[in-house]
DNA sequence: CGTCTATTTGAATGTACTCAAAAGCGGTGG
DNA sequence: CCACCGCTTTTGAGTACATTCAAATAGACG
């Protein structure tokens, strides 16, 4: 029983009872260790996951051997390589297990099967993905609009979660920034923080 | 009767005849003249629509009172501020016609009532979400790992229609860099082609 | 404790931007 | 049909934001 990944289909559709033990035993429980790869680039991604516990990263690496993270995830959220499962064919992404993690995975088929048996379930996977897909819309804008330094001031209101608990290289992949530029930032933003501090309450 | 509607959407799901009818009978015939706007920054966007001629933009205007374009559409494509329609909140991005632009619009209300008479069409709405989805994933791929050079080679073999029909100007924002600095590598790229063709056959 | 990886810091560099001016293009009216 | 107007594109010079590389420091894990 996963009431995580109840409490996640809930928020978007009504779900009975019976319903949801059908779609709860469509899924598959898998654990991954620290830096275990979840799947890989050039594979056919089999899988879409909810992340039980844990956290993950999606990212390409370019021809130059740069790592690009495309998303991050942790407790409570969803995460794949979405083109290779939803087409599959093989992917351009690796996702990997940052830490320990816990996934509750649907497999193509079983996806495809609660589609025809569960109308409900073909409207939460919608609902999931057009919010999914207005998120990535925003953060398109951010990343054209803002500059560096605005993009992690937002992130890290946004997102306070990730900024804790997700290694500084990764967040600074995330954000399309090098990982010691990111540095210099934090380092600036802090200091702006103590100047502010001590402006408003003089002692 | 909106042909290329109909190639749109059976493109995605088998429709008969008479479910084409009832989805044909939701929408609505809307004109725009060049530069005029479908829908502005801060109104709900209550439509989302289907280009059965012409061109627009989704845009944001950020704080220095720069354009940035989200996306770019042409006959056959879907566009709209898709985050605005589907949580019917004031959106953050304007739509504007680049020229005389006829579109087929779906209401939210006819959208939602098309999901409750016709399953086939929540399916295809949501195979059309799909696949925006991840070609909105690729697309940040390629701004996370591509410089501005290789982000125009790669958008002109993707879109030599959008390429070739939408201001220079609305490209550059589209692919994230300034116009001069598109002009500049426009001209590099073509000084490189005749260097390779007076290579390749040499007199 | 020692090793491995992540982060910080600094210097030099580069990619892309801004600003300004010139050239090109398209439409409209005389 | 040509001349002019407005807008887009081109071009060049100076600049800025962010990168790369290298070295030092800090942290995590066995």
């Amino acid at each position: 029983m996963s009431a995580l990944l109840l409490q996640s289909i809930r928020s978007l559709v009504p779900v009975s009872d019976d319903q949801w033990q059908r779609i709860e035993a469509a899924t598959q429980h898998r654990s991954f260790k620290k830096d275990e790869f979840i799947s890989r680039d050039g594979e056919i991604n089999r899988f879409t996951n909810f992340i039980e516990s844990g956290s993950l990263r999606v990212f390409h690496i370019d021809g130059d051997g740069q790592e690009r993270v495309i998303q991050l995830g942790v407790t409570g959220w969803w995460a794949s390589d979405f083109a290779s499962f939803t087409n599959q064919q093989p992917g351009l992404l690796h996702v990997q297990a940052l830490e320990a993690t816990e996934l509750r995975s649907f497999s193509y088929e079983a996806v495809h099967r609660l589609f025809e048996e569960l109308p409900v379930f073909e409207r939460f996977y919608r609902l999931l993905i057009q919010r999914a897909y207005a998120a990535f819309q925003n953060r398109m804008l951010q990343n054209l609009s803002m500059d560096a330094e605005q993009r992690y001031l937002q992130f890290r209101q946004l997102y306070p979660e990730l900024n804790e608990q997700i290694l500084q290289k990764h967040v600074a992949s995330y954000l399309g920034m090098s990982a010691e530029f990111l540095s210099k930032i934090k380092k600036r933003v802090y200091e702006l923080d103590k100047q502010q501090k001590r402006a408003t309450k003089p002692s």
